[in-house]
Formats: C-alpha cells, structure tokens, sequence
DNA sequence: ATTTATTTCAATCATACGTTTGATTTTTGG
DNA sequence: CCAAAAATCAAACGTATGATTGAAATAAAT
C-alpha cells in the first residue's frame, strides 16, 4: 500500500519518462506535475536513479510473470513434444502489447518498458538484464524444441529479431500513421497483436539459406561505399 | 573541406552520441574528447541541437542514397514485373549495416542512427522524419508491387516490424552476447545481414491468418492482467 | 493526551549545463 | 608585408540540475 504521494510520483515520471526518456526528464519537472514537493522523492525514493528502478519494478514484474505463466501453459500442452510455436511467440509478445488494453496507464508504461532496452545508463542497464534474463532463456529454451531443425545460433538471432519488431511497435506503433496517415490507429490491439505474431512465426520458420553470402551482397554494393 | 576543429567535435560527438544517447551528452563532455575549446561547438555548430543534426547528416544521405540507388536496381532489373523481394529488402538493410564494415568509424554512427528513431526531441524528430519518408515511402511501394496479394495495410504493418528488427541491431546487436556468452560475435556483418534479410522476407511473406484475433487471446490471458 | 515516528515543506547546497562575450591568435588574400 | 577575415581561447553569464537540510505538520502508537 504505497502511500498518495508515491503513487502521484511514480505515475507523473512515467508520463514524462515515456514521452521524453530517463536523461531528458528532471525531477522538478516530475514533482511539478505531481503536485508534491521537491524533496519528497529523494524521501520516497533516495534517488532519480531509484526512482527510474522503481517506475519500471512496479509493473514489469506481472507482464513478465504473466509470459511465464503463458509459456508454462504452452509446455504443458505439448506434454513432453515439440510445443506450438505460435503459442510460445504469443505468450511473449501478448503480455507486454496487452498493457495497451489497461485504461489509460498501461499504455504510458509500454513506452517506458520500450526505452529500457535502449537508454539506459550503465548502472541501469544491468538490473534489466537481469530482469529479462530468465524471460530470454526460458522462451529461447522453448523455441529450441519447437524448431529442432534451425540451429540454435540461428533461433537466437531470430528471436532477437523479434524482439526489435516487438520494442519497435511498443514505442513506435502509434506513431506510424506519420509515415502513413491512412492507416488507421493502432487501437485494435488484438489484431496487432496477432499480426506480430504471425509475422515473428513466419520469420522463425524461415527456410534455411545455406550458403548464400558474400555472393549477391559484394557485387550490388557500389564500389566506394565501403 | 571541413576544419579540423569540426572534424574533431563531429567524431568526439558521434563517439558519446552512440553510446549515452543525445540527453545524456553535455557540451563539455564533447569538447573534452576532442581536445578543443568550449566555444568551438557554438562557433562552428550554433548550439548543440545543430550540433547533433550535423553529427546525423554527415552520413545518413550516404546510406539513404546507397539504398534508393539499390532500390532503382531492382526497379530495373524487374522490367515493369513484380520485383525481387529479396533484393528490394536487401537494398534497404544492407546499407546501414554496411556501416559496420567502415573501419572504425561507421560501427559508431549506426548506433547514432538507431538512437535517432527513439530518442529525438521533438524538434529533432520533425527532421528525422522527413529523412526517411522518401525512404520509406517509395520501399513500401516497391513491396507493395513485389507482393501483391497482401493488402497493403498488412504489408506497411510488417514492413514497421522489418524497421524494428533492423533498429534493434544496429542499436544491440553487439549486446546479445550479454544474453548468450556462447554466441560467437556479430563481427561476420554480410552473414547477419542475410539472416535478418531472409527473416524479413519470410516475415513479409507469412500467409494470412484471415480472423483468428480474439479466439486464442481471451481466453489464455489471465482474468485480472487487463 | 502525550510521545514517537512518519511525512511534508521551504530554503539552500554545490555542481553541471548551454550559451555568450571579447580579447587573442592564426590564417588568408591583395 | 600587412590588413581583413577566420578561428581559438579563457572567462563568465544565467539557469537548471540532483541532492541535502532542518523545521513544521501530520499520523500512529502508547
């Protein structure tokens, strides 16, 4: 039971963390839209640094646990067998994408969850490797078995592609009607949501190009590009 | 024939620009690396949002030309028909991550490039933005034209998802060892550069799942997640 | 009711920031 | 060679930053 004041904070830094990221946003600015006083977040939080650890500990552990969960209900399925690619690519991106669906907050913490990956300070850094560690293996380990013909070296680059079309569409999905603006807005969620999926399905099962490189790269290129 | 000076500043800038984002690098920190005077950025750059245009320009119109040029290959090589998605998508991978094959240098603006998408203000963003919209808008028709029995609306869907893939790359691809120690290092570019562009063709190709949406969805979720 | 702990508040700290100034040096062109 | 232009430099500007302090106010506990 977090108390008012708190809670005024952490949702006023999401706001401002999600739309200008962790180094544009002071916390003056922060306690300014909170309506609290200065030093009420180094009191509640000691520091801008925990406060950004905290911002993103409040909810990124029930997006992660609800993928695990996901992911276990896929295992079981399969009982012993290869599990459902699909299923298992579902339960990753779903969790995450769904925040869209919480009335009015979740789609501010989907743009701070998306900036995590890339702007964080060293310090920060390793807590969210740390964080999505588990996540990473157990998901990797179930893409192993739902495709033992593609090596594994292979699966991880793969699935590291996914995961940049996933971060890609968390912070930028919205934003994509400024390139298209007949598209319309990304608020049918669910249908988004299949559409990554099945583009990441497609992307994983990919056939296997052997050997193909170096030959139609080196000659297109234009000589002095390199 | 830019000075030295300039010369100096530029690197210095896409040196700390890569890896603490655009907030997180002051002035000084820049004119410390170069090894010149504070006044020299506003002298020769105006201010540090000019400063950081400049860092962007300096080689974006390369990539961005290297690509339209490969695209128009492609165009031509089809003669009228349905041109090599293959090739199309290639035009438009290889050469930002070409860059990582310019010794030194250019394995530094590529993160530069990636944190642009992100972490531009809003001043810089209208910049970028217009960048890329000739980019991407006569790619877009260059697949729409090489696939089509895929409404375009899914086609521009899964084009972002190529974006997101590509960004997250040039941004981490490094970093994945941090996951997976046992990954050999993505020094070997022409070989990841066929992996993400055989990902992104077999991710564009997908068949079309005509009404699965809210079917598996709903009811695997747990209750109280949204 | 009185003490104790918790929370808020205004004021201030030292530092870091982007920018500006004006003198000085270096380079350029006739 | 010398005047004009370009470039460099040290110093300072005002402001914004993250953090700290200690008093005041509130809540909790006895």
């Amino acid at each position: 039971m977090p108390s008012e004041t708190k809670t005024k904070i952490l949702d006023a830094a999401e706001d401002l963390f999600a739309d200008r990221g962790f180094d544009g946003v002071s916390i003056r600015s922060i306690i300014s839209l909170a309506g609290v006083n200065l030093g009420a977040i180094h009191y509640h939080f000691g520091s801008k640094e925990s406060l950004i650890k905290e911002v993103f500990h409040r909810r990124i552990g029930q997006v992660n646990n609800e993928r695990l969960r996901l992911l276990n209900d896929c295992l079981i399925n399969s009982r012993g067998n290869v599990p459902d690619l699909r299923m298992v690519l579902r339960a990753f991106i779903a969790p995450p994408l769904c925040l869209l669906l919480k009335p009015e907050r979740g789609s501010v913490f989907i743009k701070v969850c998306g900036r995590a990956y890339g702007e964080a300070s060293e310090h920060l850094r390793g807590m969210f490797i740390l964080i999505f560690r588990e996540v990473f293996e157990k998901f990797s380990l179930a893409i192993f078995r739902a495709l033992p013909n593609i090596p594994e070296e292979e699966i991880i680059w793969r699935f590291h592609f996914v995961v940049g079309a996933m971060i890609h569409t968390m912070l930028h999905g919205q934003a994509i009607k400024q390139f298209r603006p007949d598209i319309k807005n990304a608020l049918n969620v669910e249908e988004n949501i299949e559409r990554l999926v099945q583009f990441s399905v497609s992307g994983l099962c990919g056939e296997l190009k052997d050997n193909q490189k170096g030959d139609s790269l080196g000659t297109a290129l234009e000589e002095d590009f390199i």
